[in-house]
RNA sequence: CGGGGUGUAGCUCAGCUUGGUAGAGCGCCAGCUUUGGGAGCUGGAAGUCGCAGGUUCGAAUCCUGUCGCCCCGACCA
């Protein structure tokens, strides 16, 4: 007779893996990392000090990145005047469906003497919106302000929270209410226009590619994708591990519209009345959820090193006081020593961040899992066998479970150590995306061959389309698919639409996408 | 806004069919033992059962109304 198995660990199996359910396992790592939680808010959710520490890291590289690019920061109303938005006929209809509005500036008791409703005496004369995107007050303010070729170009971008009535919603990946910056330049002529837009998303694709880890196609839009209001819409898009699209930043070029639709005018050097020339350009916290789906794995969240608000963890191990005094010591000792570490231009001169976890409320192991699941790049086990010969462990996070450990590193060379693998993740990390998004990157030339694959096994589809809207609504209609990018890495090859057989001049990347 | 589901402890849920003093696991608090991959034991704190009516001697449970939330569809960074 056996004695029945002992029940798995209650605690084991938080995460459920990619490969049973990957919406699940997306939830359950943003849990499980502390990166947010859904709010009592409908749509809207709480940043928890993990997941804001990412998106801090973010701005930094992404402010330093804006302002040697000549932009300055500033900030604009959260509340926009309806009339405004009703100013530019695209824009009025692409947000017109998902505006908070503000009707009232009062509240006061109900009529029963319970609860509390807007005051009818206090109805606001104009209603107010709350932005969900500023190109219409910016703009009603460039007015003001440009009246000179000499005021030109306005290069500024913005820090900001933004409002869109989403009816479903996923954390970080879309909610009502999302932080973003936003860049709103104007322009003398139209070139200097085109080539700030450009510049931007050069801009993005740097940061997704040198600090994210994540890989991103760029190119245009298609005319049904564009933002409301554009002449054309700019965009990197990135893969998923499941194989889906994710649209991780977008740079715009207005053309004049906004300048036509707020009257902004200005003297050129010819002396001519000529209208302001417009780029807006945006990346939001949904970058964290396309850095989460980019990298983590089954056991919780994988970060790159240059976003991480944590690059070293030391655990100590100990039983006794006298152990625990002296692996504390040699703990502190690891971490000043990695933090001593030369200043390097790749973490902007920043030192290596260290924390050492002397909780004692938890053991070693559960210590372990909490680290991992955070994602922190490298852990440092430090115990009394360690101490006993000078040295610690090393556990690198992009490498699961027990291969990912690097044993009897000398305390001496330990800091020199953990920054060469730091940068080593950073690349590695790269790479292997790149190499995922590379392989699941497919040319097809028929529709059939795409439908057959676009579910499964899914992936990126270079194809060749008609250039219409009808084309690209029938496809999307047929298959859930959108057209991602017009890929400008590509040299434009003609050949005949997929669909209808029509002239195309070059491939376009159709999608499944977030 | 259409279809489905669900509200009971901080969290996940049982109890409801057949009405009778509120339950479990996790978490939390205290103590002891532990500590190299999510510790164990003992004790403890914690819920006007979403809200409002009704039926009844008695309602988490039955009836009516109401509100919130979740999931699925049309829109989107």
């Amino acid at each position: 007779m056996v004695s029945p198995p002992k029940e798995a660990p209650a605690m084991a199996e938080k995460i459920t893996p990619r490969g049973t359910d990957y919406s699940k396992w997306y939830q359950d790592v943003v849990k499980n990392a502390g990166l947010a939680e859904n709010s009592d808010v409908h749509g809207c959710m709480v940043i928890k000090p993990h997941g804001y520490a990412i998106w801090e890291k973010m701005q930094q590289a992404l402010d330093r990145m804006f302002k040697a690019t000549g932009h300055v920061n500033a900030y604009f109303p959260l509340f926009i005047p309806k009339r405004f938005l009703e100013k530019e006929a695209e824009h009025v209809e692409g947000f017109a469906k998902e505006c908070a509005v503000v009707t009232h500036s009062r509240l006061i008791a109900g009529p029963d003497g319970k609860g509390l409703i807007p005051d009818p005496a206090a109805k606001l004369g104009e209603e107010l919106i709350i932005r969900p995107t500023s190109e219409t007050i910016i703009w009603n303010t460039y007015r003001n302000w440009i009246q000179s070729w000499r005021d030109l170009p306005i290069l500024i971008n913005q820090w900001a929270n933004v409002v869109r009535w989403e009816m479903r919603t996923r954390l970080f990946l879309r909610t009502a209410e999302f932080l973003w910056q936003e860049g709103h330049t104007a322009h003398a002529n139209q070139a200097e226009a085109e080539e700030e837009a450009k510049k931007i998303l050069e801009v993005y694709r740097t940061f997704a590619e040198d600090w994210m880890a994540m890989p991103v196609l760029t190119g245009p839009k298609s005319d049904g994708q564009k933002f409301p209001g554009a002449i054309y819409t700019l965009c990197i898009e990135a893969m998923m591990q499941d194989k889906k699209a994710l649209q991780a930043g977008t740079s715009h070029f207005l053309g004049q519209n906004f300048a036509k639709a707020f009257d902004v005018t200005f003297q050129s050097r010819e002396g001519k009345l000529e209208h302001a020339w417009a780029t807006s350009w945006g990346v939001s916290t949904r970058l964290i959820g396309g850095l989460i789906m980019t990298h983590s794995d089954d056991q919780g969240l994988v970060l790159p090193p240059r976003l991480a608000p944590i690059h070293v963890a030391i655990v100590p191990i100990y039983r006794k006081e006298e152990e625990k005094t002296a692996v504390i010591e040699a703990c502190h000792k690891l971490a000043a020593g990695i933090r001593g570490i030369a200043p390097d231009p790749w973490l902007h001169y920043e030192p290596i961040s260290v924390k050492v976890d002397d909780r004692e409320q938890y053991q070693p192991g559960y210590k372990f899992n909490e680290w991992e699941v955070k994602g922190v790049p490298i852990r440092v086990e430090l115990g009394p066998k360690d101490l006993a010969q000078n040295a610690c462990v090393l556990a690198r996070r992009d490498v699961p479970g027990k291969e990912g450990k690097i044993m009897g590193v000398p305390l001496a060379s330990a800091p020199e150590r953990i920054a060469a693998i730091l940068k080593e993740m950073q690349t590695g990390l790269m790479e292997k995306a790149r190499s995922f998004r590379d392989a699941n990157l497919k040319t097809v030339d028929s529709y059939d061959d795409f439908k057959a694959q676009i579910d499964s096994p899914g992936g990126f589809f270079l194809a060749h389309w008609d250039g219409t809207r009808e084309t690209e609504d029938r496809i999307k209609n047929e298959t859930a698919a959108t057209i991602r990018c017009i890929p400008s890495h590509l040299p434009a090859e003609p050949g005949k639409c997929m669909v209808t057989g029509q002239p195309s001049k070059q491939r376009v990347v159709f999608a499944l996408s977030y």
